[in-house]
DNA sequence: AATGTACAACTTGTATCTATGTTGCGTTCA
DNA sequence: TGAACGCAACATAGATACAAGTTGTACATT
């Protein structure tokens, strides 16, 4: 028997009904040290207090110990009690089992999706996005560059539908970001190696081969991770 | 460069020197809500407030905070401002996401061993669980039965090493359990079948058939389903 | 009757306060 | 010299206080 049986209840997962002006304290501290961590301005290993956090944001404790509760959730530190938050390191064997994951989850939305015949359909959104990304890399811009590098990717785990892996896949998004945020594309020609191969990728989903795709993803990974760790 | 660079840290992800005595009360919160969650004594689309949770656990609104940011990180709820707790419905695809997940997960964990090496090793100790499931199952010990039958597939999860889709495959047993929790495998029948399709499965791990796996696996999930929801 | 409005009840957001656990270091004692 | 002890500094855990947002309802107004 249900608990208490709910009163009103504001309508399956709807948004609320007016947005803040004020972004909530517990969101900042969240973001704020999720960057910090993702850019290294925090490094694992580390051991950060609440109060410390707390004096420099400007807020009291309890929104700091509210973003620390989420951010151990999603596994980016660990809380000691009466001791503080230690910053999780990356862990020896992460890189190689991100690029997995990511072969992994890909390659089977790719499956997805062309069996679903939508083959042409998102190839051609993907290409849409090279176009943009090759402009980016055009003007200049590594920034969006490389934004746009994660997008192409994640765009292919969003349009195969499944809500578990899109969700997954943010989070190895974010490992990633944490391990190769030290790199930019600055060189142009390396830039343009990406950009050819995500051209492959593309024509591969468009002709429903997955097992290429999964081949090319994966040289395509490694080479690109490759040059960031040596 | 770091931030303040950190006081002596007990030496990366160690346990707290001292275990505690009593448990505590975020987490408390944190467990005994989510198990309401999973089998369904809070219902999807409920909307509970910390106030209620911390009257009948005898904690202050806190702790009761800590565990909402903790479910809500997870996905079981969304938290309104200043509206309460929503505990999120399954989805329409969540079932058909979750079995999908699974089938890729569990596939890639088995290629994973097999290719390593390890398919006869990994193969035995399946064979040990089924046992031991099996005496559970004369012993009339539905719940060990049931437990056992999720420590099956998640053994073979653990044992391909990867710790992204560890965690990952976590949550899918808890989502899977929430959707499954009314029914029991109260007919030996039903039962000598999931025991028989899970021989089925450690033979083809030990025959290294990766393919055959995928689809017995995909079977096995969509049989056990569809005596689920009918 | 329909509509607008003020208000009471409820809920969260955040700050602060108290209690308690942990650590490091200086002091003492063998 | 070195180990044990005591204590101050620090950190979190949890409770509570208070401010502010949201909603449903009763009631006045048209």
């Amino acid at each position: 028997m249900p608990q208490k049986s709910a009163r009103p209840r504001p309508d399956a997962d709807s948004a609320p009904t007016q947005e803040r002006h004020t972004a909530p304290a517990g969101d900042l501290v969240y973001q704020e040290v999720k960057a910090r961590i993702l850019d290294h301005r925090l490094e694992g290993g580390a051991l950060i207090s609440e109060g410390d956090i707390a004096a420099e944001l400007q807020v009291s404790r309890t929104p700091v110990r509210e973003g620390f509760v989420r951010l151990q959730a999603e596994g980016w530190m660990t809380l000691y009690p009466k001791r503080g938050a230690l910053i999780r390191q990356a862990g020896p064997n992460e890189a190689r089992d991100v690029v997995e994951a990511r072969i992994v989850v890909e390659s089977h939305a790719v499956e997805a999706i062309t069996t679903s015949g939508h083959g042409q359909e998102v190839a051609d959104e993907l290409r849409e996005l090279i176009r943009t990304q090759s402009e980016a890399l055009d003007a200049g811009n590594h920034d969006d560059f490389a934004e746009i590098d994660a997008d192409f990717h994640q765009h292919i785990v969003l349009r195969a539908g499944n809500g578990l892996f899109i969700d997954f896949f943010d989070n190895l998004k974010d490992r990633q970001r944490r391990m190769s945020a030290r790199s930019v594309w600055k060189s142009s020609e390396k830039a343009e190696t990406v950009l050819a191969h995500h051209r492959e990728l593309a024509d591969l989903i468009a002709a429903g081969d997955v097992v290429g795709f999964k081949q090319r993803l994966g040289t395509h990974l490694n080479e690109v991770h490759h040059r960031l760790l040596p």
